[in-house]
Order: C-alpha cells, then structure tokens, then sequence
DNA sequence: ACGCAAATAGTGTTAAAACACTTAAATTTG
DNA sequence: CAAATTTAAGTGTTTTAACACTATTTGCGT
C-alpha cells in the first residue's frame, strides 16, 4: 500500500518528506514483522541484533564497544543486553587478558543453534520474506539510495 | 558512508537482506537526528509525530484511534501521549457530543507555534537537511521502492 | 615515576514502549 | 427491550531505551 494511504494523509507530501517519512514508516514495519518472528523464541530484536554480529565473527569474540559499533542502533545498552544473552545461554563472557578494561563476548553454540532455528532468511531472501516483491536489481537500487540519503 | 562500513562487515551481504538492514539503519540514524533536534523543545519523538497528525488536520481534530491510524509506530501508547501533550499545552481534549466513547483531540494555538518553531522543513526539504544528497526524482524512486517493499 | 586524560565497561534513574487487561458506551441480535 | 458483542479509550505492569554518570584500567606527557 502506498505511504499517503497507509497513514491516511490527504495532502500531497514534498517528495523528500515523503521518503522521510517512508523510510520511518516501513522501518517500523519491518521492526513489527520482526518481533512477532522472534517472539516464539524469547529473544527480542536488539538481542537477535547481537546475536547476528557475534555469529558474524565467530569464532572470535568482539569487546562490547565493537559489538556497539556494529549495531544498527547505536545509542542502545551493550552490557545489559549482553548480559540477558548470558543469562539465557546464548552467549559468554571472557574477560580480556591483555586489557583488563575489556571483557570479550562470545556467541554460543546454543545461540548459533538459535540463529539457525530462527533461519534468518525468512526476513530476506525466503519466498515470502519481507522485500520478496522487489527484484535484486531494485533492491539493490533502494539500499544505494538510503546509502546516498544517510550522506 | 556505505552499510558495510557503517556496520564493519566484513563478509558481502545477499542484496536483499542489505535493504532490509539498511532500512532499519537508515532509520535509526534518522531517530538519532530528529531527536537531537527535539530535545531542545522538549519533545519527544512520538509526540512530535501526533503533534503533526493532528496540524494536518487542524482545523479539526481527531479521535484518539484516527490518530493511531495515522502514527508511523502503530503500537504506541496514544492515550498517555496525548495526556502529555495536553499537560504541556500542546493539545486539548474535548468529548465528542454524538459519542461519549470518544474524545476528540486538537492541536491548541501553543502547539502550532511550537511546530513551525521546530521548523519542520529541517527535516525535509532544508538545504542541510537529512537526504538533501538526493535530487527530487531519486528521493521519489526512494519512496516507491519502500512502498513496493512493504507489499 | 607521577599525574592526567582517554578508553572501556557498567550502573542508576527516568521516561517510554509493549502487551494484556479494564471500563464504558454504542450497536447488534434474539 | 435485554443480553451479548463490538468499539473506544484508558490503565497496570513489565521490559527496555535513553542518558548521564561512575569506576577501573591504560597510555601518555613531562
């Protein structure tokens, strides 16, 4: 459905404001569609976040700041979070020997068997996944542009 | 900057999974902006966002589920929204006469003042604004990849 | 070596989101 | 018309985000 319909706007938009708001907009949906995936498996969408940057450098770890630095989110809570993955046994904590200041992070094997059972393509390349009805090539488009937009 | 080096990937992304990371990104660096920019005013967010609804509608006002229809984060806490900006003089709520069920919610004369402060074209079409690196045709291309993405 | 600034992780607190539930009024149905 | 259903708004509670702050360790300059 497009923007002006899903939010009822009755105006025509200036075009910029419309991607604006597009961009707020289907973020918001997409976080939706996300949560009520994840929720069967107990885990929230800054949590699976994590989950995903730990498994991307495994089998190294990463101290909390890279895994901050990683996140699309940057202003949210590391240590909490990272605790809540410990907690749940997804994830270990090493403190770091050269730098005591560190502590290094870890994905488990249990939080790699998570990430399989979640099977992340259901939210990108699956058949019915969200952006299914976009091509590659427009897909590929519409990242460039958001590239673009972020300069 | 691309999402890769925002994101310090290493590995190259599937192009759809980029587009939905870039999304949710691009998102929260647009939060990130808008909310610097409110936090002055004293503002938040989402009661920015309701303040806009209810100006696009102005003169007249709204119930409080037109107003959820219209958010961009459905899920939200419109009553208790609206109460702050009642309290903050941005809003007033008046029962509707034909619906005791309903109460109608307008923007006050302090709320529009408090708008046009803000300057919304900060967001939008200002020179320095977020996504003035995109001519007019690409934000609009922008705005309908998305659409097309969330169908 | 000493003091100071930067870096790193974590905590405390307030405000907000998430989600289920409640209250009240209108509408439908038997 | 009465009871049940639906609709609208609001509330209670838990979890989380936001933001500033603290504590500890390291590195650097002198």
């Amino acid at each position: 459905m497009k923007l002006e319909a899903e939010l009822k706007s009755t105006k025509p938009m200036p075009v910029r404001q419309r991607a604006v708001l597009n961009i707020l907009f289907t973020a918001s949906w997409l976080d939706c569609h996300l949560a009520r995936v994840l929720r069967p498996f107990g885990i929230t969408h800054p949590q699976y976040n994590i989950l995903r940057i730990l498994n991307g450098s495994f089998p190294n770890g990463l101290s909390v700041l890279d895994i901050k630095s990683r996140m699309l989110d940057r202003s949210s809570n590391v240590s909490r979070l990272v605790e809540k993955l410990r907690l749940s046994g997804f994830a270990e904590r090493v403190p770091h020997s050269g730098d005591r200041r560190m502590v290094i992070v870890t994905i488990s094997v249990t939080g790699k068997q998570l990430l399989s059972d979640i099977d992340t393509t259901q939210f990108t390349d699956h058949e019915g996944g969200p952006g299914h009805k976009l091509s590659e090539p427009e897909a590929a488009t519409l990242a460039e542009l958001l590239d673009k937009f972020r300069d």
